[in-house]
RNA sequence: CGCGGGGUAGAGCAGCUGGUAGCUCGUCGGGCUCAUAACCCGGAGGUCGUUGGUUCGAAUCCUUCCCCCGCAA
């Protein structure tokens, strides 16, 4: 089965090397443009394409889906089913309708929930307790298709939405491997999702940040954890915007106002919350320094109790 | 040459209108205490990221490079 590969992150890069240590018949690999990025500006390019360089696969980078330049390099490699993965782009129908098998797609939610640009990290932040990843065939309208498998997984109650995204990375590759080898035998689900309980969420940006002291201590928790590794949860303290990598939840109660800072010493500072909870922050970042313990930042900065 | 912040004792920071460096924690020794992450006394520990320069003299001013962090992508 001929099978061109659509990617450009580690997300992706994780099932194209799956594809490739299982001996799939990768023909070819479409990658987003080189582009500037990092400190520096320096061009550099997609992990995929960086493996597929490495395994020696015609890699391809279409500036465009819908100029045709996209559609006739498909044609010359003649797949038999497109296997896309976080490649950046909305594909165009007459893409879909070319390979005989159609397109695959690895998505990390369990679909219908969650389609759309960041289930991992919504999932965290709502406070799911499961999640999983979802292979289905890709249709006209983003994250529709019909579902060929899902799998499960737990989410951690201290789970950074960046280590989440490791597991279903992982959890994705294997479970397209498989999917794939189904649709070979002919063996292959095929279930249209309840389009009724579809629910869709967005990219985050920086606005999701700033922490909300009324909220629950979970609450808190969740946007601790899910804005990990970005764009990641901040707080005012001594007049400048620190980050906040860790916390813990106490079994203390107060009255304080929300925001009010209970305590500051060897253990973290502790921070009223909402509906009389607490959270012992463990982790922080101070601008142009790198995140530190709790116990750290306050030997070098004085923080006093009391204040919000 | 994308923009900005930072590199000073083991850790976190101050000093940076030039005159060989200080704070807190830790550490070592001693003391106090039923006891302690508490307290008291004493000590060790820094070629102030690197290169060159200005100067009688630089952590403090200018220059080269390296590394770290954030923004933007």
């Amino acid at each position: 089965m001929r099978i061109v590969f659509m990617g450009t992150p580690d997300f992706a890069a994780a099932s194209l090397k799956k594809l490739l240590d299982e001996h799939f018949d990768v023909v070819g690999v479409l990658t987003q443009p080189d582009k500037a990025r990092g400190r520096g500006m320096s061009v550099s390019y997609s992990p995929v394409k960086a493996l597929a360089l490495e395994a020696g696969l015609p890699v391809f980078q279409p500036e465009s889906m819908r100029d045709g330049s996209a559609l006739r390099i498909l044609q010359d490699l003649k797949p038999e089913i497109l296997v896309v993965v976080a490649y950046g782009r909305i594909l165009p129908d007459d893409i879909l309708a070319l390979p005989k098998y159609g397109a695959v797609n690895v998505h990390a939610s369990l679909l219908p929930k969650y389609r759309g640009a960041a289930p991992i990290q919504w999932a965290v932040l709502n406070g799911d307790r499961v999640t999983g990843v979802s292979i289905m065939y890709l249709a006209h309208d983003m994250d529709s298709g019909d579902i060929i498998n899902s799998r499960e997984t737990e989410i951690g109650e201290k789970e950074t939405s960046g280590q989440l995204f490791d597991r279903l990375m992982v959890m994705g590759a294997e479970l397209l491997a498989e999917s794939l080898r189904e649709i070979e035998a002919g063996t292959a689900a095929r279930i249209p999702q309840d389009h009724s309980k579809a629910s869709y969420v967005s990219m985050l940006d920086k606005s999701m940040s700033p922490i909300d002291w009324s909220r629950p201590a979970r609450s808190i928790m969740k946007q601790i954890f899910g804005l990990q590794p970005w764009p990641v949860a901040t707080m005012e303290l001594n007049g400048t915007t620190i980050r906040v990598f860790d916390a813990d939840y106490t079994a203390h109660r107060t009255s304080a106002s929300p925001g009010t800072i209970l305590n500051a010493d060897r253990n973290g500072i502790e921070i009223a919350c909402g509906e009389g909870e607490t959270l012992l922050l463990t982790e922080l970042q101070a601008p142009g320094k790198k995140r530190m313990s709790a116990a750290d930042y306050l030997r070098g900065h004085p923080v006093i109790c009391g204040e919000d």
